[in-house]
DNA sequence: TGTACATCAGTGAACGCGCGTTCACTGATGTAC
DNA sequence: TGTACATCAGTGAACGCGCGTTCACTGATGTAC
């Protein structure tokens, strides 16, 4: 599995395997704590501690590889689009926001959740980055907006959906993929929103 | 305290202390559990289970009580004002919403939180009903657009906003209360998409 | 090239915590006669 | 009006759980000479 098969002792790449098996228990939904993700390495439940200092540790190190993620799905939409007509590209971002939340829900949670917020700085900059994409993102749309606004709006909007989804307060309607239902709300959310100009 | 000091044996009102004590401490924000609870009422810890099966049945008594006391909230906005042109009026259910889930955190986050949310009807119920509230208010701001759209568009922004800043991501800015900060950035937030008009 | 030793990265037993929940119980209340 | 008894609403001890964290330890690695 992995390149050294054998010597457990010595481990090698014990923080990078934690880590990983710890992103894909939040993966999967569950939430995970420092002796589960132990277990799942194989590794005794205090060797983590020889690479994180506490519980909060990994978890900000989780939330600094998600918001890595989000960012790089946000930046996919800006580089696959530009056919579509501005306003319609703004929905995109929304889509593709709430479709990481929706793929990664209990990642999602650890980024936002208020748990190991103080004090990271990391986090406050990882926050920061994604609104100034969002607000280049903005800015190129719609020249004449008060940009930061109407980001700070658009991210709070995914945002909303985001949460409405995940916690199952959007009925969801049919049968349909979870996914595809709430990329399908995402872009009727922007639409009614736009149509208000008339 | 009581109607009845004395006696502690037959409280008399026990389920209905028990939630108060509770909601109490849903305020503060600490999160609850049942023994903390019959400890704040004075009980014995296993007393609540006169009145509750189990530790899902209060937490959904509870945010029976918060969807009720925001739908209150939401419903004072209707009877306030009207003095304002129709779009600002949409910002004001933003602002009471978020003022709700900043006054009442913990709460916010147990009316919301899919923990306890399967199988609840009445939590369906709930649901639907202030999304009921909102699509009146809406149809009656904006009679020739998609009102049910439009409710969603706006209870999703509504709900990013208060996520956003339960959880500490929005900066924040300066040293005013946290409150009105986010009241003052609901409504830029919903100015700042009226302005997609020009 | 070989040995001595410091350092590093694991182990495993144990701690104390708060939790939800169960169980057999007992005190208080109210109703039938 | 008084007594017998069923029912109700509490008590308190105990269970097992998973958790974060500590401690003294030991095996593996690498470096100095």
């Amino acid at each position: 599995m992995s390149t050294s098969t054998k010597s457990n002792y010595h481990h090698g790449e014990l923080r990078e395997a934690l880590l990983q098996a710890a992103m894909r228990m939040l993966e999967t939904g569950e939430q995970f704590s420092l002796r589960a993700v132990a277990r799942e390495t194989g590794v005794s439940q205090t060797a983590p501690y020889r690479h994180f200092s506490d519980r909060d540790a990994l978890e900000s190190a989780l939330a600094a590889r998600g918001f890595r993620d989000l960012l790089a799905a946000l930046q996919e939409v800006a580089a696959t689009s530009s056919a579509r007509p501005a306003e319609y590209e703004l929905a995109e971002y929304a889509v593709a926001y709430v479709e990481f939340a929706l793929r990664r829900p209990a990642l999602f949670r650890v980024m936002f959740g208020n748990a190991c917020d103080e004090g990271s700085e990391e986090r406050a900059a990882a926050v920061s980055t994604i609104h100034s994409v969002l607000r280049d993102a903005v800015s190129g749309m719609f020249p004449h907006a008060d940009a930061a606004a109407l980001a700070s709006a658009g991210w709070a909007l995914a945002h909303g959906l985001a949460y409405l989804h995940l916690d199952g307060k959007i009925p969801s309607a049919s049968s349909t993929a979870p996914e595809a239902a709430a990329a399908a709300h995402v872009r009727a959310a922007f639409a009614a929103i736009l149509t208000l100009k008339t």
